[in-house]
DNA sequence: ATACGGAGTGAAAACGATTGCAAACGGGAG
DNA sequence: CTCCCGTTTGCAATCGTTTTCACTCCGTAT
């Protein structure tokens, strides 16, 4: 390995100079700087980042955190769109891990440990009180799509979105809509304004009868929702779905009673997978832009990281967009 | 931040005393080192990785290399199982960085830079120049579901799992049967063999016009080779795709034609994917073990670490499950 | 009682980088 | 030629651990 010493003496000058020449921000370097670049180069010099880190307390190492969710396509997007960001502005991203102690898993220990210089949180559920503990950590620290106390925070734009989708099933001559989600402390919850908002605009007589609890990507409550919907007297004529994933298997489940998508029932879910591009009829739903959202978020701690500071403030948000599929289908004025 | 050096003070003794105190491993601790343990936890003292890092030339980091791998979710649940695994054995996770120089991407460095103890690949793609310049690097390396020199290596059962399911197919009656995938340098071409091996044990002539080329998880190339599967003469009763995702996307591609699954053709996938769980009618499909891989893989590396070892030799094979769904149904003998 | 061996401890030297401080240097003005 | 001021450089300390080496202490064998 070799190490700034031996650039050093190649070079003929001292450690400091070259740690100087390589770390110099300036934006034309004199001969000398470049010089010494071009040894260290050659020498295949590569600095030392445990030296580093245990000198100035920076690792270049973003910590994420998250729960569960790699199976959601949108989140291992989401993941992956994370790396890119970190990627491209000079971080590597480690995984919190989760050693335990006495009360709970603790998480921030783990990032001082490793002396991150940030954390991300992905999470589905909010206000997870193991999340919670590490907002005083004295760490840069952004949430997304969730809101916690001292932290930057990206969201999607959910309630936006679900309005979007709304307007659009109204476009198409809907009026009886159905909701499924609106679930206490998740995303959907969200939405369901979004949902209001939407009907109220578009003269869409939200009804409550139409509107069921369910978890995000969890097909039991949903198709429970689903099975009370289609035993009420009068049917909707379009149901929205709390995310893709409920909403592709409600197809089948739907095809199960003979019921079809869309001429006898329209369709809509949430997030914009894949799978919803290749199939047919084609999902209409509302792709979540998880790209931009992992963006944001890797630059708002970026930013903050680079300034020194200690916190994130500041909410952005992503916009996503409507993706008309063909399982909605318009219906007699 | 509390030190070594603190809890030293607050115990009357050296810090090296108290470094031994820690990181002894004998099972029975004197007195003299449970005190310092007990002084340590209460100070709330945690070892800083960097200084550990710099001193020792370890890190309990593991890199994890990937390529274009995350939106698929045999992949990103693989990776999860990773993080399990190497979170169970007290090694953390980093996504090793493609930081670039003249001729490429560079992963070596990274590795370095960061002093992690091992790296696990994981690629879809077989030897992929960029990797291959990992294997000379003294870093054990274990590589998932791929073959590299110096290299250990965790596969999937690609062939005996193909071969299982080639004999359930031939078990319900079917004896004209295509094959899409065997694309040279992909798992698929593994299964293949497997293909070719079950189609011998049942007694059914793998006919060349009925294999098709197509890459995996690419819906594109497969469907392609679906069209040509339809425009012949003689009709295959049973459709073998390359990915569960694929495959599901042909059902819609095969009714959009109306020809309904499983009356009027049986298909079956590949992966175990959770929609083909869902959906109506359950896919029929191989599920991949992608925990058992995973740990496998963590464990074999892990296993070199501690051993002291600079490469990991060996290969390992973690066994998949047929899914018997009822896309592929029985037919008259 | 003396010598010896083993266990435990402390002092101090690393590991490889950054950085405050002071000295050396270089260029322009007088 | 000298002086002054701004820039560059080197020295040395430092970050928090681990680890070698020498030493002490104590029990046991001779």
């Amino acid at each position: 390995m070799v190490t700034l010493k031996d650039v050093a003496a190649a070079c003929g000058v001292s450690p400091a100079t070259v740690s100087r020449a390589l770390n110099a921000t300036g934006d034309n370097p004199s001969r000398h700087v470049r010089y010494i670049r071009h040894v260290a180069d050659n020498m295949g010099y590569r600095p030392n980042a445990a030296a580093r880190a245990l000198k100035t307390n920076r690792s270049d190492n973003i910590g994420i955190l998250y729960e569960d969710v790699m199976q959601h396509e949108y989140f291992s997007s989401l993941i992956e769109g994370l790396r890119l960001g970190a990627e491209k502005r000079g971080y590597d991203l480690t995984f919190l891990a989760r050693h335990f102690d006495g009360e709970g898993k603790v998480y921030v220990a783990e990032a001082e440990y490793r002396s991150l210089d940030g954390i991300i949180v992905v999470q589905a559920d909010y206000a997870s009180s193991r999340i919670l503990s590490l907002t005083g950590c004295g760490l840069p620290t952004v949430v997304v799509d969730n809101r916690l106390e001292g932290c930057g925070t990206v969201f999607s734009d959910n309630a936006a979105g679900m309005e979007k989708l709304v307007r659009h099933v109204a476009s198409l001559g809907h009026r009886r809509v159905a909701f499924i989600g609106g679930d206490e402390g998740s995303v959907t919850s969200l939405r369901l304004g979004g949902f209001y908002k939407g009907c109220a605009e578009s003269g869409i007589r939200a009804a409550p009868e139409w509107i069921f609890h369910a978890h995000y990507r969890d097909p039991q409550s949903c198709f429970g929702a689903l099975d009370s919907i289609l035993m009420g007297d009068v049917k909707p004529t379009c149901i929205l779905f709390p995310d893709d994933f409920c909403c592709i298997g409600a197809i089948s489940a739907l095809a199960a009673r003979g019921i079809r998508v869309p001429e006898d029932i329209s369709i809509a879910g949430y997030d914009g997978v894949e799978m919803g591009r290749l199939m047919k009829p084609a999902l209409t739903t509302y792709r979540q832009d998880s790209d931009g959202m992992a963006d944001l978020a890797i630059q708002m701690l970026t930013d903050a990281i680079s300034r020194g500071e200690q916190s994130v403030s500041g909410i952005a948000t992503a916009e996503g967009s409507l993706v008309e599929g063909e399982t909605v289908r318009m219906i007699g004025g």
